[in-house]
DNA sequence: TGAAGCCATGGATGCCATCGACCTGCGCCT
DNA sequence: AGGCGCAGGTCGATGGCATCCATGGCTTCA
């Protein structure tokens, strides 16, 4: 991991399309040199995937919401996750320090269908309560942050 | 927008870097005419961008969090606005239903990192006050969920 | 029913991914 | 000090891919 990684790393936030031909000249690399460190990089796991950013609504997801979720006192951790996880509008799920263990990003169509989701949620053994705030807009999001050598941080 | 492009967007979303003759394959078409079809949904805006998903320990920002803001009553929610996005460390962005107008995550190296960015946030003229969970672990993130089609939703 | 427009097909062409061979600079061992 | 081995680079070749263009079919609307 030295700068010319964190600089293809970037170059690839910015649009994971770009070819390695295009990549090498932007790096000052060969186009094989710049082949194999995108290789090793997703071999270490530092690049997981290559994903296409859409736009919610035009896929039938205009309602963004965010979920926290306060556990019931004797809950199994494991089974309020693989219960959530196999919910497919939860976008993502972090495990939180605080009174509410899980915070959730979830993204369906209609307010409607917010509310079956909520319901199924509060429904799953375990939980004990929920509280949802509903975006009214998205200023932004998944905005690539640059880099920084992380030996340095 | 019909179920052909909603294949190639879910395609596009699991795998960003697919070459036109794959998703060409897997989708039943000529490649040039799933490059017509993607270049389209381009131009509508639909697909936005292509982005390599970072693990975010191997650039520096192993620490994840999420802020709730409360404006001033007299707050000029543009300028609130505008000084948040010049914050690099705020990845996404979104104005809420409920006390809290903004909902944040942000993404720095260290906790010291993070109480000096809560404190620029506090610092912010129309800022009343900030509320922050940090994430002790994330489960899963962005994860694409099928999309539908929208008439339909 | 006829015409027009949209869209897919198929071929051609130049660029790109990718493999193998070789080179170079550096650290280490003797 | 000198040579060995390795990590990581360039170069060249080749097969596949992106992309443009001309052609032809299907649908839709008058």
């Amino acid at each position: 991991m030295d700068a010319i990684d964190l600089r293809l790393i970037g170059l690839l936030r910015d649009n994971a399309r770009s070819s390695y031909a295009e990549l090498a000249r932007q790096v000052g690399l060969s186009a094989p040199a710049v082949h194999e460190r995108v290789g090793k990089l997703e071999a270490a796991g530092t690049l997981r995937a290559y994903r296409a950013e859409v736009e919610p609504e035009a896929i039938g997801l205009g309602v963004t919401a965010l979920i926290g979720i306060i556990e019931d006192s004797g809950a199994d951790t494991d089974d309020v996750l693989a219960a959530l996880r196999i919910m497919p509008e939860i976008e993502s799920c972090y495990f939180m320090a605080g009174v509410e263990s899980y915070q959730l990003t979830v993204r369906v169509g209609t307010i409607a269908e917010l509310e079956q989701l909520i319901v199924r949620i509060n429904r799953t053994p375990g939980v004990a309560s929920t509280r949802t705030a509903i975006a009214l807009s998205t200023k932004w999001e998944n905005r690539p942050q640059p880099g920084r050598d992380p030996a340095v941080g």
